[in-house]
DNA sequence: TTATTTTATGAGACTCAATCTCAATAAAAT
DNA sequence: ATTTTATTGAGATTGAGTCTCATAAAATAA
């Protein structure tokens, strides 16, 4: 298992205490850098032994989003993914539509004229969603 | 009642009947320049007189959105929510997380950028979707 | 027109991700 | 150790959207 620390602290600033079931799915979380739904994130912690509900699963992923130690990707689709914010900086993404391939990006001059955009509206911007879907190398040879 | 001939250009070109339904609804989307959920655009059709089931009303969206009649946004909430296309050149948007309010941006430079982001990963891009999720000038008075 | 074939419609059943309920359990406080 | 408080899990519930299938309406044939 890895460092409880930044778990903990978040726990303890939301007022909520650490169990075994809330460091499970961070554990399960931090594992990969993968794009994974809530299913997977549940059926993967029972293949290792662990018994998780998945109502704990989605309880405990909405604490780490609030706390900004993971991201929750909304394709459209339904189905909400998430990743693990550790050692990541901002991106966005590339998704592929046929084969679901999911590939990030960053755009520094995006970036700023978004955040001019909001500004001329006189606006706040909170968060932001910039998804390209698009048929990636693999796809387009086949 | 507008113009029936867009309507049934696509329903043609679908191979589809021309139907009061179908032009029911589309007269509804065309009626207003907001951005509408599936229940909205029906109650609305119902208080107007008109009765047109969801399944139709579903049904319809569907083909409109295939024909480019129609804009789809996804903002993550789990309600989709409508757009006529009529006049409107390609816009994104922003949307206040307080009050609702949609508001549309377009600039030129983000789009070139997106393209040569996907050219340079060497893939095709289908469709994007970049939404601001702001707080409002009125908002952020309140 | 009338009869026949084909497609569309609507009511409600169904799906699926996500949320909620509440009795049982575990952690913290005393 | 006891009491208090929060967490968990199983399954019920929600809600947007889809599907089913008997009925209705539109197209086609006669």
């Amino acid at each position: 298992m890895a460092s409880p620390e930044p778990l903990k602290k978040a726990l303890r600033k939301e007022g909520l205490r650490y169990t075994q079931q809330r460091q499970a799915v961070w554990d399960e979380l931090r594992a990969t850098d993968a794009h994974r739904d809530a299913e997977e994130i549940y059926l993967s912690l029972r293949n290792s032994g662990l018994t998780v509900s998945r109502a704990t699963v989605y309880r405990t992923i909405d604490v780490l989003v609030k706390n900004n130690m993971v991201r929750k990707l909304e394709l459209g689709d339904g189905r909400a993914r998430y990743e693990h914010k550790i050692d990541s900086t901002h991106h966005d993404h590339l998704i592929c539509v046929q084969c679901g391939k999911i590939e990030e990006f960053m755009d520094e001059v995006i970036e700023e004229r978004q955040d001019k955009i909001v500004e001329k509206f006189n606006f706040k911007l909170i968060r932001h969603i910039h998804q390209l879907f698009v048929i990636c190398s693999e796809c387009k040879k086949a």
